[in-house]
RNA sequence: GGUCCGUUCGUCUAGGGGUUAGGACAGUAGAUUUUCAUUCUACCAACAGGGGUUCGAUUCCCCUACGGACUACCA
């Protein structure tokens, strides 16, 4: 019988999650829901020293903005609560002895220092990969070293150990990536790892392994950065007797820095002149002094454009359709279809989505936004106003916030007038035409766009001045700049009595040259 | 240094033994617009290099170069 598909994202909480976390938990999503099996979320916060107050929160504060939905976790539980690797402490003690008492783990008592002079002797003796490892092992302080009853001793004792993985001296280890193929590396790459720290927590290494089994995980899809210890994870699964049901592998292409030069990494924060988070992030500089770091949903990013850019960066559905909302994500999504290369951030185009998202949001959708942020300035505006100010100004948009930018216009009277086309376009003749087509606003009766089109056209004929004449002047006069949104509408929406107001403004305070 | 992974327009990518190597973003030009923006149209622009295999390689293989990841009692 297939077994369900479950998988899993498993970040450490060590701050806020950055971008390329969030395109990591997003594919592993696609996949359980394109493939109809469970999303979970797991706490990997074995290491006690870089625990980071809030990062927790922030990440599923930050999946939920994102609409990635996790079926298992810390918040919604689940039948293999609980999903704080913390909480599971007790667990991993017995699966490390099991290794051991098949020897295929062992105890090891060196210190720190002894540590570090075993890596500075091989480094001296050019030795191309110090590691602790099927050969080095046998000059350090370990159970496979040591006399037996000097191991009970040092047990018995608090002397503080770790539990190592015995990793064969020469051994090929293989599995099949499912974005990368057949991986093959030779067990003498890799290295004695530690399984259990001194402290009594497992490593990643061993928890990982644990979990994954025990949540009955089918598919563990990661960044690249753990191809290097797949083969140890393979090894675990292995000696631990689950190899029959361990997980396939799918190793992500890493996200690079613009420039190319390297991951990228949280702490890369402001410094790249683009957020890195999906949502702001309150944290603590290494001297303990708050420092504020930028997210793409206080930036102005909608969510879907957001997760659509992410979603392209290392996918592609192979058609021509750039823009897709999550069900057509997860309808059209395969993993056989990421790419292998690394991916850098084009912030071009998450400002081009951003704008497609914006655009194809109803008017009166977007009158909410405006609303509110003029509500912030102490304007109030009626919503059938708001909607028709939308509409009008939305194509000149990237972010919500410029709805209200642009919309300034309309409540506040210009204070200066555009120089340049004040010169160029701004005569006696243009003065009196506009002041006769002010005086015949208020009167008349058709005040939609094309109403005060033909108004002007006709009251232009009769001064006989050319309409292409008078239009920038006008467009000065009533909004005080060179460019901007359709004129016509603009005074249509301002209305005849505050667009003569304006307009008499403007001749009364321009001087005729 | 060692191990592993990767390399198609500036960027994200499609393609794949015989193609005018396709699309999107950006850029440039034109059209529309009273203006800027939008929109539309066009243009610019790529198979890292060298060897094989083959009638034929951008595609398959090898090498080189370059880039990246990893190399902790961090994940």
């Amino acid at each position: 019988m297939e077994r369900e598909v479950r998988v899993r994202f498993a970040p450490s909480p060590t701050g806020p999650l950055h971008i390329g976390g969030v395109r990591t938990a997003l594919y592993n999503y696609l996949l359980a829901r394109k493939l109809g099996g469970k999303m979970l979320l797991r706490i990997e916060d074995t290491d006690q020293n870089r625990f980071v107050p809030g990062a927790e929160q922030y990440i599923m504060d930050s999946l939920r903005w994102c609409g990635i939905v996790i079926d298992e976790g810390i918040e919604q539980g689940g039948p293999h609560a609980p999903y704080r690797q913390s909480e599971r402490k007790p667990m991993y003690r017995q699966y490390a002895q099991q290794l051991i008492d098949s020897g295929h783990a062992y105890y090891a008592f060196d210190t720190p220092e002894e540590l570090d002079a075993m890596r500075a002797r091989l480094q001296a003796a050019k030795v191309p990969n110090p590691q602790y490892n099927s050969i080095t092992r046998a000059q350090m302080r370990n159970s496979l070293t040591l006399p037996e009853d000097e191991v009970k001793q040092l047990l018995d004792s608090d002397t503080p150990y770790v539990i190592r993985l015995k990793v064969p001296r020469k051994e090929e280890i293989r599995f099949n990536d499912l974005i990368r193929g057949w991986v093959v590396v030779h067990s003498s790459a890799v290295d004695d790892k530690v399984l259990m720290k001194s402290d009594g927590m497992p490593t990643y290494h061993l928890a990982n392994i644990v979990d994954d089994h025990l949540m009955e995980i089918t598919h563990v899809i990661r960044g690249e950065e753990w191809l290097p210890s797949a083969p140890l994870h393979v090894l675990l699964y292995r000696y631990l007797g689950w190899e029959s049901t361990m997980p396939q592998f799918a190793h992500l292409p890493l996200l690079l820095k613009p420039d190319g030069t390297g991951k990228l990494s949280k702490r890369d924060g402001d410094k790249l002149g683009f957020p890195v988070f999906p949502l702001e992030f309150h944290g603590t500089d290494a001297d303990g002094q708050p420092t504020v770091s930028s997210g793409y949903r206080e930036s102005g990013y909608l969510p879907e454009a957001f997760i659509n850019f992410l979603a392209f960066l290392g996918w592609n559905p192979g058609t021509q359709q750039e823009l897709f909302t999550m069900d057509e994500l997860i309808e059209h999504f395969s993993i056989d279809r990421v790419s292998k290369s690394p991916a850098r951030f084009d912030q071009n185009k998450v400002r081009w989505y951003n704008e497609q998202y914006l655009r194809a949001k109803p008017d009166a959708e977007l009158a909410q936004y405006l609303i509110h942020d003029l509500e912030a300035q102490g304007l109030n505006v009626p919503t059938d106003k708001a909607v028709q100010i939308a509409g009008l100004v939305k194509e000149r948009a990237t972010f919500p916030a410029d709805l209200a930018k642009e919309a300034q216009l309309f409540f506040e009277r210009p204070t200066s007038y555009d120089e340049q086309v004040i010169s160029k376009k701004w005569n006696a003749q243009v003065a009196t035409g506009l002041a006769a087509f002010a005086q015949e606003l208020p009167t008349s009766s058709d005040v939609t766009p094309d109403g005060i089109k033909a108004l002007l056209t006709r009251v232009m004929e009769q001064q006989g001045i050319k309409l292409g004449q008078v239009l920038q002047a006008l467009r000065v006069a009533v909004t005080g700049a060179a460019a901007g949104p359709d004129l016509m509408a603009i005074i249509s929406i301002l209305g005849p009595q505050e667009t003569a107001e304006r307009i008499e403004a403007a001749v009364s305070k321009l001087a005729v040259a």
